[in-house]
DNA sequence: CTTTAATCTACTAATCCGATAGGGTAATAG
DNA sequence: CTATTACCCTATCGGATTAGTAGATTAAAG
């Protein structure tokens, strides 16, 4: 299941993407807009901003902004920073590998082998998505 | 993220198709055998036969034993029984529907569009794999 | 009929994680 | 200086996951 995190992310990154200029918006305006609850944004667009993501200023004025075209930005990025592995399970994920306990092979499991086959159809559409794409969809 | 409950169950039954006859055989056995927690192993095979799975014999002798050809058994019935929703997100998910209650419109929605590409393509995979291909794989 | 070997059922518990709320701090514009 | 806004830390609440415990039920074997 994907995460309300991810969800507001995706959301609040494509309502910025859809902006003219790219001026600071501010998160009280896109929790109105995407009805989403203020403080748990607000915790989104910081770890947005801490991966690179978002720009931020403060005061007056102030909100959050881009800091990359939409174009380059891959949403096997943003899955990996708000949602985590994109794998179902760690130990098909490139990116958040880790060992099954119960299994002393991995070849020789099934649910490892059909796993793989998900994650890289996955990994394809998200490569293959970027922000921009995500806005004219 | 694939559950435990999953996981095991699958392994679970890749177990039982691999068996030369279609003999019954005992929680313990695969318990042991797959490194798998005996007692959470029985309720996983528990809901696999009220599933029409599995059939059990109680007694001595007794056991789980597959009820279908393994060819028969695709992954996409599998997955709904033991994980639920194979779609991320329930707005997507075509037997366990449900609306968002912050998307005033679902077709403008680019979580929803994106989540609809991943939905299908992981659909056609499990579709396309049945429990005898889990084992010859 | 008794023993034994199994599944079945129900209750409980620990742990973890998602989601959200509260309150205070820091920077910035006017 | 004051209002505005992002930043940061903490606590909580609920629900799902993953078991563990105790006993009931059924069926086969002798």
């Amino acid at each position: 299941m994907l995460s309300r995190k991810t969800k507001y992310g995706i959301k609040a990154l494509t309502y910025l993407a859809k902006q003219e200029n790219n001026n600071p918006v501010q998160i009280a305006t896109i929790s109105k807009c995407e009805n989403i609850s203020l403080k748990f944004l607000e915790s989104i667009l910081l770890t947005l901003r801490k991966n690179g993501f978002l720009g931020s200023k403060k005061g007056k004025g102030g909100g959050y902004y881009l800091l990359k075209d939409p174009q380059e930005i891959q949403m096997t990025a943003v899955m990996r920073v708000l949602e985590g592995p994109i794998a179902m399970i760690p130990c098909v994920s490139l990116n958040f590998y880790e060992k099954c306990d119960d299994c002393p092979d991995e070849n020789a499991c099934s649910v490892h082998k059909l796993m793989i086959q998900v994650r890289d159809n996955t990994l394809q559409i998200f490569r293959n998505t970027s922000l921009a794409d995500l806005c004219n969809l």
